[in-house]
RNA sequence: GGGUGCUUAGCUCAGCUGGUAGAGCAGCUGACUCUUAAUCAGCGGGCCACAGGUUCGAUCCCUGUAGCACCCA
């Protein structure tokens, strides 16, 4: 039978309920148990002993088997699944040619006893029940459930319901996510929101999406990043504070790259970048092992260790490590020369930093699987980041890297005005030669600036990455409920039922 | 942006050297009062992603397009 079939038999069956006087889509179920507090209140229930009252479980039918005069089925709700019995002589023929049917993928309340099978599962004896929500759709198969990557992301309702493990990873995404504002707020840090809509996209290296105000008649950026609008509070008063939210960076999709992604940014007054660092490694390891339950884990087959501390790794020093070459004194061409050797594309007036940076990414980056904190950058790659003290030409910087990836990124904050002010300019002036990831001048930042901000140690951890790292899974689409994906159009079988409207029409607009 | 691969029933997947399509699940009919991937007997269900081309004939070969995946930039 066809799909189209399907959907006809049951919306007929739809209409025959409702000639019978039964709503098939209702408003509400009373809930004694759920499926899991069944298996944990009767775990000790035996032989031909059942429960003393009635309970009332809603859930959605998963399998239905159907044995003549009787009916097994299994009710499944966000706790579990527990399985419902039905009995011909028990509900009487009426009721009981109601119960045959029923679909696979409907939402169904029963009242009933709970009691032990021959086989020892926990059953429940169907006393009464109720139609809650009519599914008119074939649910995925009941073994494989949905496998389709393509489905499992545009329609990730489908891959929730069928698939155990991808409700298990999003749990754990936000309990992650729940966990680290409770290990923040213990510290004393105060949550924040500030503006996703920015007049000036700044505070990272990333092309930013554009979106449009009507009214001002203006164009508005989508936030790369929070961090000079979290530092302007600092200026402001605030001493301890972080945000954690969604950054829009306008750039290709991949494993490790989401077009929206969500951050986590940490801001604390009076402290230098090493108090960060030292911030950064408590954070991992208490969520590591709260979340994996040891010190150790296995991420995509490899064991890491998260024993404290972790390794340092000066930049510049990794860099000449692997290509054996004092990169900090040498020429430019002499470094394009190195990246010919390793097959690395580079533009041409790409500057020496650039060279290294590029270096790094390919040649570094890939040895560091346990985690390493590298330190030390480059002051022209961190324009926001104060000099260290005892080599100018350097920032106070560090990136905890894990399994090849970057993690997180801090620094001891840029407080003095004027320096940002040059760093700015020099941005500006890579701009103008032509790349679009440099940061633009924002010059009502700097008038912050000016009015002091207090040394200042800055955290960001990029909080999908840390779910994947978590749950071990391979790519960040696993691990965002939504991800981002091409547009299609419609479906097939879409098409032929939606009546032709103007586009325009079908858009939803903002009353005046 | 470049390369490679995938797209077959609602779902999970077969399909040989080019001869017009198969299974299991789901669905429908029937049997069955402790089943659990229930079982047994039967029946339906396909624009083989889309558009061209080659051929007597294309799911299969060629070209293009779309979506997805992986690798590279």
């Amino acid at each position: 039978m066809s799909e189209k079939e399907i959907i006809q038999q049951r919306l007929e069956k739809v209409t025959a309920l409702r000639q019978a006087g039964i709503e098939p889509y209702a408003y509400q179920y009373p809930r004694t148990h759920t499926a899991a507090k069944i298996q944990e209140t009767f775990a000790r229930l035996e032989g031909e002993q059942q429960s003393d009252v009635s309970i009332h479980i809603p859930g959605r039918i998963k399998t239905v088997r159907l044995h003549g005069k009787t009916v097994f089925a299994h009710l499944q709700d966000e706790s579990g699944q527990i399985q419902i019995y039905f009995r011909s002589n028990e509900l009487g023929e009426k009721r009981y040619e109601l119960v045959k049917r029923l679909d696979a993928g409907d939402f169904l309340g029963v009242k009933g006893v709970v009691f032990r099978t021959h086989t020892g599962e926990l059953t429940i004896r169907v006393e009464d029940f109720a139609l809650l929500s009519k599914s008119i759709r074939a649910l995925p198969e009941k073994w494989h459930g949905v496998k389709d990557v393509e489905v499992r992301y545009r329609q990730r309702y489908l891959d929730l319901l069928s698939n155990e493990k991808t409700r298990d990873v999003f749990r754990t995404r936000f309990r992650i996510i729940k966990e680290i504002r409770n290990f923040l707020d213990n510290l004393g840090f105060t949550e924040v929101e500030t503006p996703m809509m920015q007049p000036i996209p700044g505070g990272a290296a990333a092309k930013p999406f554009i979106t449009h105000h009507n009214a001002l008649d203006c164009d508005w950026f989508l936030r790369i990043a929070p961090e000079l609008f979290l530092k302007r509070l600092l200026v402001g008063g605030f001493e301890k504070i972080y945000e954690l939210n969604r950054n829009f960076r306008n750039e290709g999709i991949s494993t490790i790259h989401n077009p929206e992604f969500t951050m986590l940014e940490i801001y604390q007054a009076y402290v230098n970048g090493q108090a960060m660092m030292d911030l950064t490694e408590k954070i991992f390891l208490h969520l590591v092992k709260n979340i994996t339950g040891g010190i150790k884990m296995t991420y995509q087959g490899q064991e890491l260790d998260f024993t404290l501390p972790w390794r340092r790794l000066s930049y510049l020093e990794a860099v000449n490590e692997q290509t054996g070459v004092d990169v900090w004194h040498e020429t430019a061409e002499r470094l394009q020369a190195v990246c010919r050797e390793h097959h690395l594309e580079f533009a041409e007036n790409a500057a020496k930093t650039d060279l290294v940076e590029l270096l790094f990414q390919h040649l570094v980056e890939p040895k560091l699987q346990q985690p390493t904190f590298v330190i030390d950058f480059p002051l022209e790659l961190s324009p926001l980041a104060k000099q260290k003290e005892d080599a100018p030409e350097l920032a106070d910087r560090f990136e905890p890297f894990i399994a090849g990836r970057e993690f997180a990124n801090g620094f001891t904050e840029l407080n003095d005005p004027q320096e940002q002010r040059k760093r700015f300019e020099k941005q500006m002036q890579k701009r103008a030669r032509g790349d679009e990831e440099a940061q633009p001048m924002d010059e009502d930042y700097l008038r912050a600036l000016e009015y002091g901000m207090p040394p200042a140690g800055g955290l960001g951890i990029g909080i999908d990455r840390l779910v994947m790292l978590l749950t071990d899974s391979p790519s960040i689409r696993d691990v965002i409920l939504f991800p981002q994906l091409r547009r299609v159009m419609h479906h097939e079988t879409d098409r032929d039922e939606t009546p032709d409207t103007d586009e325009e029409n079908a858009l939803p607009t903002q009353e005046p």
